[in-house]
DNA sequence: TTGACATTCTACGTATTGTCGAATATATTT
DNA sequence: AAATATATTCGACAATACGTAGAATGTCAA
């Protein structure tokens, strides 16, 4: 399956949407030539790229604009988690689609691999769901 | 975050494709006719349009094409599982990336709405994973 | 009103997927 | 082998998504 090295199966954003969202999480409300001038940091582009794309996410509901005083603020429309949450959900569901099992098995192999510490956390959220669960039935 | 509506964050095949995967799992190698014919049950697509997409699907490595008989035989490159685990490690990846605890609470809300039986399941991989780790380290 | 700055529009390039018909290649049948 | 049928490949077009950015337009303050 050596596609992955182009670009891999289920991304989720595009790059520069992803390092829009990024400078959005990492800071609160920003006008677009602010979050314009951190992206430049790293690369080169115009102003109006990236405009366009914070206007794309603002259509997808991605992220929120609101008038300022004089200026356009754009902000996240969900926090990382909460984000990170939805999209989780909808990737997962498809994958669980293909086969639970797989998914259960390379979850945990990544999660071990990538952040072994939150075994732990997994763990408990496990049994916390578990529990929350026999008490919802009795 | 209404998108999902049209078609999702992270899709992992298009819908053909998935089609024709799923075929090829179900039963095992088949001609592109024999696939056609399959899909068609469902949905009225022209020979050549199902011939074209599994070309593609052998382009990308996950098909595999072999001469048969005076046919060419088409079979999964990958199992179901397989091919779960491998795709859920990338889009997993991209994920964590964005936060891997939000992906952690959905990936056990999610099990535990679809699969609750498998909650135990995956404590076992826990459990089994956190001793090898241990193993690993001594 | 004239600049300077902010915002929107329009547009091109590339990639991916769905969709096929036309062309070509390969059997099969006379 | 010629004719016919069947299989396979090619090339195309549409839609969508994303990156990219210049041109056009809007806004406000001096």
């Amino acid at each position: 399956m050596e596609k992955s090295a182009k670009e891999g199966y289920g991304k989720v954003l595009g790059r520069l949407e992803q390092e829009i969202l990024d400078v959005l999480w990492k800071s609160g409300p920003l006008n677009g030539k602010e979050i314009f001038s951190d992206i430049r940091r790293k690369r080169d582009l115009a102003l109006t790229t990236v405009l366009t794309v914070i206007e794309r996410l603002a259509k997808k509901g991605l992220v929120r604009k609101t008038r300022g005083e004089s200026v356009y603020l754009f902000e996240a429309a969900y926090s990382r988690d909460g984000f990170a949450r939805e999209v989780s959900q909808e990737v997962l569901k498809s994958i669980f689609d293909i086969s639970r099992s797989g998914a259960c098995a390379s979850f945990v192999d990544m999660l071990a691999r990538v952040d072994p510490v939150e075994l732990e956390e997994l763990s408990s959220m496990i049994e916390k769901k578990k529990k929350e669960l026999e008490r919802a039935r009795g």
